[in-house]
DNA sequence: GCAAAAGTGTTCCAGATACACCCATGT
DNA sequence: ACATGGGTGTATCTGGAACACTTTTGC
């Protein structure tokens, strides 16, 4: 194993597929191209590993640049690197994918005048690159990840509802879930505690409030 | 997002972190470095991502290279690149770990006179760059997926019995099993086959011998 | 009073666990 | 005959799934 020589090194990205629950859909953050390749297309936000930076700070950075949301979920998800995965030459990209509660929505578009913004996962254009795989391998992830670990309420904000956490599983998976079933099984997590507030939220019942316990902190369950 | 210049580029490759059960232990394929850095330590097997090869054919090779085994399992684990974790600049390594049956070891040492070989995982001394990290993850993604794929069956050569499947849970997972259990959680899976023969091992009753259905082949479970 | 979401328990089933003895062979 | 690993069945426990009615509010 010799030095190879930089002439051949390939070029070295991160993307991130950001996930957030909003309008009562699973959606994720896209950043339309402003240049060629792809140039007019939507595509994951990302950009070039620093000199001096690991990879989880390019991501947050990247994430960061695109949104001004900092301090959410982020987890490795995958490395993509086919040869042709980019017109202009060779490129890996480390691909993470992200979570973000809806209440920290700050999309900060006006920045640097680039169009971001948020789109349903199951009416997705075609992006650029391989970015639809990208957001395919992140979306299975997350939805096996629900079933073992206490990622779901990483998309939480501070006070949310059982059926506002229910909403969350339900879009994730795509399936409906019973009510009762599905409280059962979240307070038994005992990861989140009942407020004294409540929610008055139209002509019904006013929903008790909820916390979560250990915000940032995912457990593996089971 | 622009194109960023060669000159900052890291180095890219690829490691294998290879397992196998021999000896009645869980072990890994390790080469001794014949360069600097960390000369003479012993590391994964692994090499530079040439120009125009993808990501799992880089890692095939590097494992083709040092052992001379192919067509074994072979899955993309994660990608390491702390900035400092190659003492020589910046570096970023994709790790995969793979599965090889105790019957396919074999090993050409002699072919570039490397000095190679298996390893212990409970004993192993401390390794070149990072390489005792992707060791540790391996082995916590591997014990993961024994509960819900039947990834095992990759450890196993064309006929083996009960007992020696067994053995390849309890070496992994590193605790004894319930013998009946076992038979029983297996044999549902409806992967394995048993076979007319019967293996002749010693001073007991011999053991009725079993073959994988569908080699190659990793199916998730429940 | 009625529409709409919040809240609450019990029964049933399947899969996991715990557990002990006989079998076939070599020496 | 005895030592050694191979082979087998049942009772129990536990977590998941199915399932319907009452409560509180706004209008």
């Amino acid at each position: 194993m010799t030095r190879n020589p930089r002439s051949s090194r390939p070029a070295v990205t991160t993307n991130v597929v950001v996930f957030t629950l909003r309008d009562d859909k699973l959606k994720l953050l896209l950043v339309r191209r402003r240049s060629d390749p792809y140039k007019g297309m939507w595509a994951l936000p990302g950009g070039y590993v620093e000199a001096d930076e690991d990879l989880d700070d390019s991501a947050m950075r990247a994430l960061e640049d695109s949104t001004g949301v900092a301090g959410v979920y982020l987890e490795q998800l995958y490395t993509f690197g086919a040869p042709d995965r980019d017109p202009r030459g060779r490129s890996i990209s480390v691909a993470y994918y992200a979570l973000v509660p809806s209440e920290k929505l700050q999309l900060r578009t006006a920045s640097d005048s680039e169009a971001i913004g948020w789109f349903a996962l199951d009416e997705l254009e075609p992006l650029a690159f391989d970015h639809n795989e990208m957001v395919h391998v992140a979306h299975q992830r997350l939805a096996a990840k629900l079933a073992y670990s206490t990622i779901a309420l990483q998309f939480m904000p501070q006070k949310f509802t059982l059926s506002e956490l229910q909403k969350v599983y339900e879009r994730i998976l795509n399936e409906k879930l019973d009510k009762r079933n599905f409280r059962k099984r979240v307070l038994a997590l005992d990861q989140i505690d009942q407020t004294q507030e409540v929610r008055r939220n139209g002509s019904h019942r006013p929903a008790r409030l909820y916390s979560v316990r250990n915000p940032g902190e995912v457990q593996i369950i089971r």
